[in-house]
DNA sequence: AACTATTTATAAGA
DNA sequence: TTCTTATAAATAGTT
């Protein structure tokens, strides 16, 4: 393209690499782009550039998003850190019996029946999870007169608690300024 | 481009909508493949055809592969189907240069670390809401005096809420008493 | 960062 | 789908 033509083979020149990376890119950005919104297409994009900065571009679905960014972050130390994440909760999910990181592929298609069962629990227990935290938010929506006397009560308590907590955090924060005062006036004797 | 100059917008005419994928993905592919070459660049691509068939492009360095490997068996059923389909295409691409089937395959044991993924991000919400949650029960935990001062707001509106509410169903369980009442009067009027 | 001669991509038609 | 071709768009080299 342009004033010659080019063969696809890596640029030895670092200049002109990094100059053709900058204009490409945009190029490229702006055909995925283009794909995305015309075709109603679900994509992702991401590339380092030559002095390793991420770029990326994520079209049309979230779904993509977590992860890509999730990517985009993973730096290689952080990457380390994740495999032994993922080691923790193994154990953690074989009820802390010990297993070797790179044996567990013996006995996978157990192991993918058992995940898949973690992962039902899970998403049960977001869900659970979710409808208490919306009971907390809206309290009224509480259909059960026992249930509602038992949440005023707890919200009385914590109405008084959080008020004396205030009235603490207050307290202190002037003790700091008067302490701040106070030095800054010993400071000046020393001027 | 073409004949005719056309607007970047969703096509609506599903028919047109897969061409220009068909013709647009190619192009792209082509230009990824181009850049991580020429400017020695770590990419990758990963589309979702309107028909839900995913493409992958990975350049250059194999750090990515695994991650987008992953992306792609959010469709594992189909995957005998898309391996073909990804690997005729891309030996179109590139003149019919032969490609390894094995770097696009796809088995048990990389859904399994696939859904290793999704546990731990299932674990990390859990934890989330977790944290949340124990804000809302014992919220003097709360160590910002903004967010106390929202949090009491929030309570004191609540426990008039619920309070309301209280009274409410007070109300309804007498009615409903007085009704039952009622009708027992009715009733022995029949005996 | 702009320009422009050329190559490349692609919309429409077959 | 595939090919053809007129035309729009991208970009290599230059300033």
């Amino acid at each position: 393209m342009g004033r010659n033509r080019l063969i696809i083979k890596r640029l030895n020149n670092p200049k002109a690499r990094q100059t053709t990376y900058s204009k490409r890119k945009i190029g490229i950005l702006k055909k995925a782009k283009e794909l995305s919104v015309m075709c109603d297409v679900d994509l992702a994009l991401i590339m380092f550039s030559p002095s390793g900065i991420p770029t990326l571009f994520v079209g049309q679905n979230k779904r993509l998003h977590g992860v890509m960014e999730r990517l985009l972050k993973m730096s290689i130390e952080n990457r380390e850190k994740r495999r032994n994440y993922t080691v923790k909760l193994l154990k953690k999910m074989y009820n802390n019996t010990e297993i070797n990181p790179r044996n567990f592929s013996l006995d996978k298609a157990e192991f993918l029946k058992f995940q898949q069962d973690q992962l039902r629990e899970l998403n049960e227990k977001i869900a659970h999870k979710t409808k208490i935290l919306s009971e907390w938010k809206n309290p009224q929506k509480i259909n059960n007169l026992n249930q509602i006397q038992i949440m005023q009560n707890h919200l009385a308590a914590s109405l008084n608690n959080i008020r004396a907590k205030k009235r603490e955090l207050i307290i202190q924060e002037k003790e700091q300024q008067r302490r701040l005062r106070a030095s800054q006036i010993n400071n000046n004797l020393f001027i």
